[in-house]
DNA sequence: GCGTGTCAAGTGAAA
DNA sequence: TTTCACTTGACACGC
């Protein structure tokens, strides 16, 4: 088992995730920024293997403007050696690496123009995992997307809409299920008809579920991963005390995430600490796996 | 320098 | 009808 955290890491003075404004745009921004962020995200995967942690999830921001058509910039051609390179370090250090486009990603819109948009996206995150060279257990994760008053039409149409996705993007796309609209049931049907793995998140399993334990949950989504895929990714967070419900927690609670690992039979996979303080939480959270003989990956 | 309104993008629930 | 939340922070304008 391996475990990270997105995206940033306090403990370090830069951030990956720099970015600026679309008026602000020019092509020397971009490469000072995309050079920067590149920087610091080298930074943050030697701290990461310094300190134990061997999975971690790449700012969306890293590019800014990847996907729009401002940006004509060959950035992939311009950073190869870079990208290469960290990638190159990943593969030897065994670090996973993800990413996750936000929100604004919606394959299974009713609107071709947001469809259309999305799928640029996606190319942009396939261009950075497959410009460092990385092997298809690289995953970019999304929601399924919108219900809009009819999930079984919405759940056809992501699955119609996914079959018209580039190679480089089905390889490596997984789907998650979220708080309010898409359960763990709803993803793997999805699963059924094109092969998807599913992506396990057990924060929004405790907000929406189908009456399934961690367990059964866990093995089920653990299924629709194969070989090449990697072991099952696990997105784990839990409630802010004393906030809305959903919100995530600034800083992890070793006896709900006790919890969680007493609840399983098998710890075959990867995860994600969703966790307001990133690293912080994260190196709290490597001795309690010590706790359960977890097999962590060094 | 500092305070703060606003940032490319979608969706749905809450206010 | 508008605001807010989503991995949210921080850019950049105006004083």
């Amino acid at each position: 088992m391996r475990l990270g955290y997105p995206c940033i890491n306090w403990s370090i003075e830069c951030r990956g995730n720099k970015t600026f404004r679309l008026k602000s745009y020019s092509e020397k921004r971009l490469v000072e920024t995309v050079g920067t962020n590149l920087d610091c995200l080298q930074q943050m995967l030697r701290w990461n293997v310094d300190h134990g942690l061997y999975f971690f999830r790449i700012s969306s921001d890293l590019v800014p403007f990847a996907s729009h058509e401002v940006n004509t910039f060959d950035w992939v051609d311009h950073f190869q050696s870079t990208l290469q390179s960290i990638g190159s370090y990943s593969k030897q250090q065994n670090i996973r690496i993800s990413m996750h486009p936000d929100q604004f990603t919606v394959l299974n819109s009713k609107d071709s123009d947001v469809v259309n948009r999305s799928i640029a996206e996606l190319k942009y995150h396939a261009e950075v995992l497959d410009a460092m060279e990385l092997a298809d257990d690289a995953k970019i994760q999304i929601h399924v997307g919108g219900v809009y008053g009819d999930k079984e039409a919405s759940k056809t149409r992501f699955a119609a809409n996914y079959k018209h996705l580039p190679e480089s993007v089905k390889r490596r796309l997984v789907i998650e299920n979220d708080d309010r609209s898409y359960s763990v049931k709803d993803c793997l049907d999805i699963s059924e008809q094109i092969g998807i793995p599913v992506l396990f998140d057990s924060f929004h399993h405790e907000l929406l579920h189908n009456g399934e334990s961690y367990s059964e949950a866990i093995l089920l989504c653990s299924k629709s991963w194969k070989t090449e895929d990697g072991c099952l990714m696990i997105d784990y967070s839990s409630q802010a005390e004393g906030e809305r419900k959903g919100k995530h927690a600034e800083n992890i609670n070793l006896d709900h995430f006790r919890e969680l690992l007493q609840c399983l039979d098998f710890y075959n996979f990867d995860m994600i600490l969703e966790i307001k303080d990133k690293e912080t939480s994260a190196m709290k959270a490597l001795p309690v796996l010590e706790e359960f003989e977890v097999e962590v990956v060094v």
